[in-house]
DNA sequence: TGCACACGAACGCACATTCGTTTTTAATAT
DNA sequence: ATATTAAAAACGAATGTGCGTTCGTGTGCA
């Protein structure tokens, strides 16, 4: 099926977005590569720059909400659940990089009160999270460490895995879930 | 000894870029920070607003290459050299927190040439930290995962840090360092 | 007397967005 | 097939705003 010329708009705003940085971006050169002369011609398809910051932020936002829902509820152990929190990110990121970018760098534009309800959605999933690494040392499956330093640590390995990631690499999305599982949970080092 | 004005000035510049952006942070506001009542002002005190950008990104580019020139010379084992990287990715951190953001998060908006210089400092850098995660690789020091996976997890866990460390959280620079080596080195799960 | 600094006006530019108008498209009726 | 119509989309001019920076001038201190 057709991509409507909205769907198009759309895309190629977050890859404009991702590649120079929301407020770099100009509705002019978005304008010109989606084939349109005047940039006033957009919007007919959108109702605002802010506006589709704001769908990018909360389409991702959701998607990850909805997957540490389904891994409290299916999962039960922390190392499994660590694992499908991995799997989480590296799917999403692998799903749409475009817009995980953009989610991930540029939400700070965000005007309030969308910044607001952002950043509690932001604060419900890491603390969830969090909750799942401190159950893990409570019960004593995990070490000992701080569980701010070890919860930040390893979220911050996954968040950012779509600035280096290409799968053109010719490393699988598999491979590099259990290579990245293999390195946070039993570590680096042989034996 | 008292701060010039100067290094009031590039002081506020730094923090005003960390908390806004480079590109959101307006000269006017600048002045308004160091209590002058015209951007203008700011003229005497710096070349250009990039320019401070600039000295930013080119001071702590400098401070990584330094800390891995010496680690390379002196340190031996791939182990040893993680931990040391570790360390100096920390207190580079810890010693100014406000100027490794701006260093981490606006370098792209350095105009050329600099942007490329900085591009080929950082390449080099990067290069260097990856060498000592395959060496250890291929002496079977660590595991046979896949390295630029290795390499990016650690870097990237590394290179975040400033995001979500604050010393006044109470737990030491130490503590931390030798929490994130743990984890990373050593793996979160027991035994 | 000179120098460092602050001021205030001004310049030129790029920006997002609005508005009224024209063109294109597609569905309907002839 | 062709003509009619209404909606969708593109246009171009215009608006207002904030930006970095320059310049000429003034002020106060060494």
């Amino acid at each position: 099926m057709n991509k409507t010329k909205k769907q198009i708009v759309f895309e190629a705003a977050a890859k404009l977005f991702m590649e120079k940085g929301y407020l770099a971006a100009s509705m002019r050169e978005l304008a010109e590569r989606v084939g349109l002369e005047q940039a006033s011609s957009l919007y007919n398809h959108l109702k605002s720059k802010e506006d589709v910051l704001r769908k990018i932020c909360l389409e991702n936002a959701d998607k990850f909400i909805k997957g540490i829902d389904e891994i409290e509820r299916i999962k039960n152990d922390p190392i499994t659940q660590i694992k499908a929190l991995i799997h989480l990110h590296i799917n999403i990121a692998a799903e749409d990089p475009t817009s995980v970018t953009v989610f991930n760098d540029e939400w700070r534009h965000l005007s309030e009160p969308y910044l607001s309800d952002f950043l509690a959605k932001r604060r419900n999933y890491e603390n969830r999270f969090k909750a799942i690494i401190e159950k893990g040392i409570q019960t004593e499956v995990f070490k000992a460490i701080d569980p701010t330093v070890a919860f930040y640590t390893i979220l911050t390995s996954v968040r950012w895995i779509h600035y280096w990631y290409k799968p053109e690499r010719n490393i699988s999305i598999e491979k590099l879930e259990s290579d990245i599982f293999d390195l946070l949970v039993k570590g680096l080092q042989k034996e």
